[in-house]
DNA sequence: GAGGCGTGGGA
DNA sequence: TTCCCAAGCCT
């Protein structure tokens, strides 16, 4: 129990600009979580291997009023690992439209094939073979072994990083390579020694919920906080300092345009490539400018007249994107459904969009339209 | 190893 | 409105 530690590099500047002698802060974390942490979330009270991967992955960078109703109908469909790993990768992608980030959702269902093929089914225990499967890095890793195994591994996720920054002073943006090895090494020094399973899921719930509902970014709670005596940000005034704020930057704006091709009351989908954003989920056909959306449109056999629809504006982490929607009905005499180029495209009613994974604000637009037009 | 990758909610 | 980012991983 370092009640000192240094960063490994000698040039660089100190991450630590102190150190409170926090030699039973496991046994305090523990302590204040069986009083005082959460126990009744979906995924607590159980050793399934299955259903604690499965809220680990939704909870990547999700919170967990969001990812609750989506866990529910994961588990309903998709019981144990192996009807994941059967289904088709599709309704994956259909029961995860709207959940984000979804390399998770395409890392999940080969991860859910791996355990069956590799570990006959079985997750394995050890956080070394955990991280070798697909959308388990090492922190994932360390809550699946630690909640499952008991294992004593721990977990360096955003509310671990916050509740470092604060009770010991790290200093420097967590983000940062430096800073966070140097979490990582902390971490690692405050786990319990000699802990049995339930003292280790107590102590890794216990890291979550103190970040979850004490130690927030905003206001943090620290009247109630066990450790509120020894934190260098309570002690100090820094809680709005610590941790460090990312970087600025200025995020680009982009611009696109949507073709809602409809046949009677059915849209026409593409399906998008299986990398970059919205990776794998079908979507409106796109064009970079208005002509070349009505030229998409004669190829998939629009009647020639395109008419615009409300725009609207999207906002990722890292772009601002303007979406141009515009509105084409399939020329039937035509010949109609002519679907040229090698997209994968697929007709469906509106009233059955929830078959499909589809990005929520095309989601949200093919709502509107099915409100107002029909 | 720095940047890509969603969405919704709080301040 | 605008900014921030939440139970991170992958390339």
């Amino acid at each position: 129990m370092p009640s000192r530690l240094t960063p490994s590099s000698t040039a660089a500047a100190p991450v630590l600009s102190a150190s409170p002698a926090l030699a039973d802060f496991s046994a305090r974390l523990i302590a204040w979580q069986r009083q005082h942490g959460r126990h009744d979330l979906p995924w607590q009270n159980t050793r399934d291997a299955y259903r604690i991967w499965l809220s680990e992955i939704m909870l990547q960078q999700t919170q967990v009023s969001t990812v609750i109703p989506y866990y529910a109908r994961f588990l309903e469909r998709f019981p144990d690992v192996a009807a994941l790993a059967a289904a088709p990768l599709d309704d994956v992608m259909a029961l995860w439209a709207g959940l984000g980030y979804y390399s998770r959702a395409r890392n999940l269902h080969r991860c859910a094939q791996a355990v069956v093929e590799l570990h006959g089914g079985a997750f394995p225990a050890s956080v070394e073979a955990l991280a070798e499967l697909p959308g388990i890095g090492r922190s994932t890793a360390a809550a699946i072994a630690s909640f499952a195994f008991g294992a004593r591994a721990t977990i360096l996720d955003g509310n671990v990083k916050r509740v470092l920054a604060r009770v010991f002073g790290v200093e420097g943006f967590p983000g940062e390579k430096r800073v966070e090895n140097a979490m990582w090494t902390l971490a690692e020094s405050l786990l319990p020694s000699n802990a049995g399973n339930a003292e280790v899921s107590a102590y890794t719930q216990g890291l979550m919920d103190l970040g979850a509902t004490l130690c927030m970014r905003g206001k943090p709670d620290c009247e109630r906080c066990p450790f509120a005596p020894d934190c260098v940000a309570n002690v100090s005034g820094r809680q709005r300092q610590l941790p460090a704020a990312r970087p600025r930057k200025a995020v680009p704006t982009r611009r696109t345009w949507m073709l809602v091709l409809c046949d009677g009351d059915a849209v026409m989908l593409e399906k998008r490539p299986p990398s970059g954003i919205w990776g794998g989920l079908w979507s409106l056909p796109e064009a970079a400018d208005e002509a070349a959306l009505a030229e998409r449109a004669r190829e998939f056999g629009g009647d020639g007249a395109v008419s615009p629809l409300a725009p609207l504006t999207h906002t990722f982490t890292h772009f601002k994107l303007d979406i141009e929607p515009r509105l084409a009905e399939l020329d039937r005499a035509g010949g109609g459904s002519a679907v040229l180029g090698d997209a994968e495209t697929v007709w469906v009613p509106l009233r059955n969009i929830d078959a499909y994974g589809v990005p929520a604000p095309v989601r949200k637009l093919l709502d509107g339209l099915q409100g107002s037009l029909i």
